[in-house]
DNA sequence: CATAAGTATATGAGAGTTCAACTAAAATGG
DNA sequence: CCATTTTAGTTGAACTCTCATATACTTATG
């Protein structure tokens, strides 16, 4: 009744869990490091860095910056202790809120920016031939298109 | 000096970062929903369960199950608690411990197995051509070859 | 052999995540 | 319109993870 994984399928499934897992502990860590904040954090901030105004809804910045609203409250509420974030009430809809990325958060993304992208070359795009990225990139888009809402 | 991503790059990069959230995001909301325990905690049992007498050294654990050794030590702590793992002291080293696994921790991954790999099947393999299967061991293996210490 | 280094694991605090519950404000629909 | 349902967002508690530190034992070194 179970379709279980053949061996072949169960050494990709766990190289598949190692690698991605090797990948995210990696830009976790030199993100914590470097820049003192956590990879989902480092997310939000750019998502609303390339936002109109520098400014987004906030189920809106969840949605791009891959968070759930609840993760995305908590550490709005984080960001903007720091400074890096104010919230905006929504006049048109009195339930909204905006998300405002600060000068104070802009900075604080550029600093942590080439630093993280040196880590996301170092742990990805340097161990990849071309034809693998693009294999990669195929395979990240089929999955996406299994699993998104 | 910093080697950006091209726009291509960046798009892969985004993708990569979502397509592995989704499949992570589902096999835990699966574990949580349908037996109770997140993956980390699932990988444990499963290591366990393959080591000659259910048996293994709580270094060795750490590294068959990805953990962290403090991550491991918490997680046996809550492990032991639903009787599903004890602890063993070991004499020829007496700084070492054992985990091992109990029958109601290997009846516990039984239970929990069938539903955990239908949804690896749903959010991964499914989704994927057996080509793009392959692409994807090779990639993980030559992140995995970068990565791993 | 005594002491310094190193190894195996545990522990506690702080931070992030999840889930369910909650508030408040729209939208819907008799 | 009023009652219901839906939507936007927040909150608190429980849990997991990380990091630094502590503990206990073992191995190396002079």
């Amino acid at each position: 009744m179970t379709r279980w994984l053949d061996d072949e399928e169960q050494r990709t499934w766990r190289s598949f869990l190692a690698a991605t897992q090797l990948v995210n502990e990696a830009l976790d860590r030199q993100l914590q490091r470097d820049a003192g904040m956590p990879h989902t954090y480092y997310m939000i901030l750019v998502a609303l860095s390339e936002a109109p105004e520098r400014t987004m809804r906030m189920s809106e910045l969840a949605a791009r910056a891959q968070s759930s609203q609840s993760r995305l409250s908590h550490a709005v509420a984080r960001l903007e202790e720091r400074g890096w974030v104010r919230r905006q009430r929504c006049d048109s809809d009195r339930r909204g809120n905006f998300a405002v990325l600060t000068g104070d958060g802009f900075a604080a993304l550029a600093a942590a920016a080439p630093g993280h992208v040196e880590e996301v070359r170092r742990s990805l795009f340097d161990a990849l031939t071309p034809e693998q990225v693009g294999h990669l990139a195929e395979i990240c888009a089929a999955v996406r298109d299994t699993l998104e809402p």
